[in-house]
DNA sequence: ATTGAGACCTGTCGGC
DNA sequence: TGCCGACAGGTCTCAA
């Protein structure tokens, strides 16, 4: 898509979690796409208009890129004068027609994705971003900044570090590996991790590096949000052996704030 | 203000 | 074999 023209933006199914912007398709057409970024778990496509498309896949969102006919491009047939009907799979709900005879296709399932428009000048203005915390792969994010954000806090490591505002991008998954490798229990107090003028204990030292490690891991495996893989330590191992060296627990299995957590209760103290 | 519970959605899976 | 309820994920909304 990058430095490649929207020519024609299809929208086959307007009610993803939100409902699209105003004029959606006729905002994009036509518009180059500068770059692509990411922030948290928004992917950010900043457009020659001045406006940004902010996309998130959910849960089950995905793209696809496909080979494109001018036709489609264009949104009509010259030989038959009839609108192109391009191969479709089930839960196509966006397709975006580049100049590069590029079809960018958005598939969701379950519809737990999103589609918005933003000012690109005041982008971190959007409800969406304005909150989010630090960048966690960032110098920004480190165990002052995380005792900072845990200071006071009483609710539980697992519902601190799924909290956007503490740190951007972790997910339930990643949150219990990262607890896991920190050696800390998902139902301690998220305040400890600060001393009472904020600075960080040693526990805040190990969780921010446990979240750094865990997520360069998983992006160097290149491993989505496939969740029900085996590859996790903790996630989804319930009942099985803790894999930490030396280690004798059994994985459990508990909820919190209505998501499963899994955890060793024998090295996470 | 902070925290937690419920809602949204649908494919998959376990149990009957 | 087929049906059905429970469950999974991320974020927003509402209530305590």
């Amino acid at each position: 898509m990058v430095r490649a023209r929207i020519e024609r933006v299809d929208v086959r199914r307007p009610d993803l979690r939100r409902a699209f912007p105003e004029r959606f398709a006729e905002r994009l057409a036509g518009r180059r796409v500068e770059a692509l970024t990411r922030r948290a778990k928004y992917l950010l496509a900043s457009l020659s208009s001045g406006e940004t498309l902010l996309v998130h896949l959910g849960m089950s969102g995905w793209f696809r890129v496909e080979r494109d006919g001018p036709a489609a491009r264009t949104g009509t047939d010259q030989a038959s004068g009839e609108p192109p009907q391009a191969a479709r799979e089930p839960h196509d709900h966006v397709v975006f027609h580049m100049s590069s005879g590029k079809a960018v296709v958005f598939n969701d399932p379950r519809r737990f994705g999103m589609m918005d428009l933003a000012p690109t000048a005041d982008l971190n203005a959007h409800p969406a971003l304005s909150g989010l915390g630090p960048e966690p792969l960032s110098a920004d994010f480190d165990a002052a900044a995380l005792a900072r954000a845990c200071r006071g806090k009483k609710t539980s490591l697992k519902a601190a570090l799924l909290d956007q505002r503490v740190v951007a991008g972790l997910g339930n998954i990643y949150a219990s590996e990262a607890l896991h490798v920190a050696g800390l229990s998902p139902g301690r107090r998220a305040s400890t991790l600060a001393t009472p003028t904020g600075a960080p204990r040693e526990a805040a030292v190990r969780l921010a590096a446990a979240i750094k490690r865990v997520l360069e891991s998983a992006v160097a495996r290149q491993s989505g949000p496939l969740y029900r893989d085996s590859r996790f330590l903790v996630y989804d191992r319930e009942d099985e052996r803790c894999l930490k060296r030396k280690c004798s627990g059994t994985i459990r299995r508990r909820t919190q704030g209505g998501r499963s957590t899994f955890y060793c209760p024998v090295c996470q103290r």
